[in-house]
DNA sequence: GTGAAAGCGCTAACAG
DNA sequence: CTGTTAGCGCTTTCAC
C-alpha cells in the first residue's frame, strides 16, 4: 500500500552515489559516467522509483502543467477543442490539468484558482459563459488564452474564436439561398458567442429586407434550452420555415419540438446549428451546420501558450478560424408558399 | 506577470509574525490569538497570497487529489460518471486530476503514471478497455475503485459495476415480450463489458429456445463501429427484426445503418442500446436502452475511495448497480411475420 | 564526473 | 498562543 515510495535518495543509497547525481542520471544528463548512469537506472528500476511531482515542480519552479478550463463535459464540443489541446500540450512534454466548472461563475473562479495554486504554467478557458475579470485576473500569473470568446482582452490574454456574426450571418444567408425567408433565430442565452450569432442572423435578416421577419427566442446553449425556445417560436410564428439554432446541442433539441409541433423536418423546416460536433449526426438526423475546426482550435490555442511560455514577451494573438456551411439532413429548399 | 508569487515568509514578514503562525492562521487553526489573525489574513489578502498547492502537498505528504481516468471524453457517458463522481470529491474538499487515454493502452499506462507521480491519494479507473496489469500495479500505490469493470480485481482494488449479463439479457427478453424472435446482437468488443452484455444476450436466447436464431457481429462501442457492425448483420439475415447493441453509441450508429438498409426504426427494426447516455435522446431518435444510473455510479465510487483514504483497512467493495429497461422510440412490436 | 550544501514553500513537532 | 527547528523530495550551484 501508500508504504512511502522510494524516493531519490533510496535510490542513491542502492547505486552507492550521492543524490544529486541519481538527479542527473534520471533526467538523462550526459554529465554522467557510463558506468555510474547503470547502476543508479538499474538501482531505480529494482526499487521502483519514480520521481515525486510535486517535490520536482517545488524545486524546479515549474510545474509543466497547463491547465484547462471546460464549460462542461457533456457538450461532445469541448472534448473536441480539448483533444487539440492535449496533443499539442503531450507534443511538448507538459501534461494538462482540466477542470470544469459547469457553467457556473463562481464554480469557475475556485477551479482557476485551484489551477493557479497548482502553478501552472498557462492556462486555456474553453468556455462561452466566462466572466471577463476571472479571465483577465488569471492572466497576471500566466499566459491565458481563451477559446471561443474574441470579447475578452487584457493583458496577457490571447483568443482563438470563430468569427460568429459572419457565421450567423452565413447560415441565414444559405438558408436563404435555399428560398425560406420567414426564418427565426433560436439564441444562445447571455454570453458573446451567442449574441454574436445573433447579431449576424439579425444583420442577415435586415440586409436581406425580411426585418419583418426577425424572430428571437432566447435558449441558453442546451439541449432543452433549444428544444424550448423552438417550440415557443414555432407557436408564435407557425409560418416559420427556417430556424437558426445558437449551437448544435440546442439544433438538436429545436429538431424535437419541431416533431412534436408536428412539423416535419427538413421538408416543412430547415434547421441550422453551429459547432460541428461530433454527435450531430446520429440515424435519421444529421445536422445541418456551419461548422468551427474544433480540434484545430484547441491547437492553436495549445501553441499559443507555449509560445508564450517559452518568450513571455512574445505578442499575444487573436487568432480566428473559419467557420463553414455543412449541409446535411435538416436543411432543404424552402416549400411551396401555402 | 509571473514575477513569483508570494510565499509565506512574505506574509509573515509583513504581518509580523512567523511562517508557522501564518500556515496556521491560513489554515483557520483555533490556535491563534484573534489579533495575530486579522494580521495575518490582512496581510495575506494585500499581497494577493495564495499557498503553493505543490509546496503543500510534498510538506504534508497528501496531495488532497483524486485522480480520475477516463475512456475519452466523446461518449457523454463518461462525462455522466464523472459529474458523480466530482459531486462527492468536491465535498471532501479535494480536487479531481483527470486524464483520457483514448482507449489507447500505452497511453492509459502514461497517464496513469502521472497520476502517480502526483501523489494522488486515490484512483477512480472508468475505461471499459482498461488493462487489468495496470490497475492491479496502480492498486500497490493508492486506494484503485474500477468503475464498469467488475473483472478486474486485486488486492486494493474495488469495483463499481453494473450487472451487465443481466442487463444483456434483459434487453432481450423486453424485445420478446415484444413479440421479437430473430433477435441479433452488435457486441461491444474485446472488453469485459462488451463480452458480459454479449452473454447475456446468448443465454436469454438459448432460454427462449432461440439458439438458431443467435446471430453476432462486433462493434467496438463507438458510433461507426456500430454502424457497421448493424449493417453486416442486416446484410447477413434481412428477417432480423430485433437488434441489442453493446452501448447507446453504437446503437445510434445501428440507427444509420439501419436506415441505409431501408429499414425503419421501430416499424420494421426495434434496436436496443446499453447506458442511459444523456444525448440518445435526439429529436426523432429517442434510442430504448438498458439504463446504468451513471452519477450513482460515479457517486459511489468516490464514496468507496474516500471511504479506504480515511481508513485504509476498511473492506473492498464490490458494488453492483441495476440497469433498467427504458422503452423509448426505438422500438416497437414485431412486424407480423411475412 | 561527483558530492556537499543550500534551498523551493509549506507543515509539523517541540519548546517556550 | 507563538517562534524555532526540522524536514518533505528534488534541483542546483559550486567546489573537489
Amino acid at each position: 500500500m501508500s508504504t512511502s515510495r522510494p524516493t531519490i535518495n533510496d535510490v542513491a543509497a542502492r547505486a552507492g552515489v550521492s543524490k544529486s547525481l541519481v538527479s542527473l542520471a534520471i533526467r538523462g544528463s550526459d554529465r554522467v559516467s557510463e558506468e555510474s548512469r547503470e547502476a543508479i537506472l538499474r538501482a531505480a528500476d529494482e526499487l521502483g522509483y519514480r520521481p515525486n511531482a510535486a517535490a520536482r515542480s517545488l524545486a524546479d519552479r515549474r510545474s509543466r502543467t497547463i491547465g484547462v478550463l471546460l464549460h462542461d463535459l457533456h457538450n461532445p464540443v469541448f472534448a473536441q477543442v480539448l483533444d487539440g489541446v492535449q496533443e499539442i500540450v503531450r507534443a511538448h512534454g507538459y501534461r494538462t490539468m482540466l477542470v470544469t466548472g459547469h457553467g457556473d461563475s463562481q464554480r469557475e473562479r475556485e477551479e482557476l484558482t485551484a489551477l493557479l495554486d497548482f502553478q501552472v504554467e498557462g492556462l486555456i478557458l474553453i468556455s462561452h459563459g466566462l466572466d471577463p475579470a476571472l479571465a483577465q485576473q488569471a492572466a497576471r500569473e500566466c499566459p491565458v488564452v481563451i477559446v471561443m470568446r474574441h470579447d475578452i482582452t487584457g493583458r496577457g490574454i490571447s483568443t482563438v474564436c470563430a468569427d460568429d456574426v459572419r457565421a450567423g450571418s452565413e447560415a441565414v444567408e444559405e438558408l436563404l439561398a435555399l428560398g425560406h425567408e420567414r426564418i427565426a433565430h433560436v439564441s444562445g442565452g447571455d454570453n458573446r458567442v451567442g449574441a454574436d450569432r445573433e447579431l449576424g442572423y439579425r444583420e442577415a435578416m435586415i440586409r436581406a429586407g425580411l426585418d419583418h421577419h426577425i424572430l428571437v427566442e432566447a435558449g441558453d446553449f442546451t439541449e432543452s434550452g433549444g428544444r424550448a425556445a423552438a417550440a415557443r417560436l414555432l407557436e408564435r410564428d407557425p409560418d416559420i420555415t427556417g430556424l437558426v439554432v445558437a449551437n448544435d446541442l440546442s439544433a438538436l433539441g429545436a429538431v424535437v419540438a419541431a416533431e412534436e409541433a408536428d412539423r416535419s423536418v427538413p421538408s416543412d423546416l430547415s434547421i441550422v446549428g453551429f459547432d460541428g460536433m461530433s454527435l450531430a449526426a446520429l440515424g435519421s438526423l444529421t445536422l445541418t451546420t456551419m461548422v468551427q475546426p474544433l480540434e484545430q482550435m484547441g491547437r492553436a490555442a495549445a501553441e499559443q501558450v507555449f509560445r508564450r511560455i517559452t518568450s513571455p514577451r512574445s505578442p499575444l494573438s487573436q487568432d480566428q478560424v473559419i467557420s463553414t456551411w455543412l449541409p446535411r439532413g435538416t436543411t432543404a429548399p424552402a416549400p411551396p408558399r401555402g
